[in-house]
DNA sequence: CATAATGCCGACTTAATTAGTAGGTTAAAG
DNA sequence: CTTTAACCTACTAATTAAGTCGGCATTATG
């Protein structure tokens, strides 16, 4: 149970967006403040951006800015898309785990909903 | 963010202990019921032991049993146990992390706590 | 005592995931 | 027509998780 370095990343990445107040900023200049390297920084923002988290433009003086103000981005929703789908816990069988989803099951359930409360409440602004 | 399969196998297979009733399971019966590696539960329940969860009896008619009853015994110290040390978030170096910890830094700990606070309202008696 | 069932221990292998790299193409600005 | 950016795909390396193996120690029981 910890965030991958790619959410930490990911994160600090997106909060420097928000910083400079510029319109675009490109990732040459996150990975130098950041110390991410660019190629990882590239792949990452191409899954932001395939999620609408950030939008881009191209070429000299292009980069990349978010694509909604920071306070209307929910961290739970950044989080998502760089830790990857969040997997239903899966019983081993059906003899082990009922129709309805074993205790183990239900409990697992019962985590994943509160964290879910903590990061829907949180936006970009909350770093 | 999600559980190891360990910690399904070792809730799964610690319920099992509280289930039958009978002092000592072996952990033979309980790969059986629960078709886990009978290797594996044993390197888990050794972890299991150290850490004060379980106790064992030794040869014939031997096995393992809860410490305490299934009440007293905090999913959260179970699943420290399992998922292994709970890493703290860490920024990659000073000129980004305040010396307080960095925002995201903070939001972690946040998180860390709401999780905390459901894992230590449950106990085994919960699955 | 001999045997079978149990926990105990450490080294090893394999599989899966995460992290990071390399090398190029396309688009826009000046 | 050069420079700086996003964009794209494939590859490698590192780390962690999962699982296996072989043998030893302990104890109940016939």
């Amino acid at each position: 149970m910890k965030f991958s370095t790619r959410t930490e990343y990911g994160l600090r990445a997106l909060s420097q967006l928000d910083k400079t107040g510029k319109k675009a900023v490109s990732l040459a200049s996150v990975a130098k403040e950041e110390k991410i390297s660019l190629a990882y920084l590239e792949r990452m923002f191409a899954s932001l951006k395939k999620a609408k988290i950030v939008k881009a433009d191209l070429g000299k003086k292009g980069g990349y800015y978010l694509a909604k103000p920071a306070g209307q981005i929910k961290l739970f929703d950044v989080i998502i898309v760089l830790e990857g789908d969040v997997k239903p816990y899966k019983c081993a069988d059906g003899a082990v785990c009922k129709p309805g989803g074993c205790s183990v099951h239900r409990i697992w359930v019962e985590i994943y909903k509160s964290l879910e409360k903590v990061l829907k409440n949180k936006t970009l602004n909350s770093l």
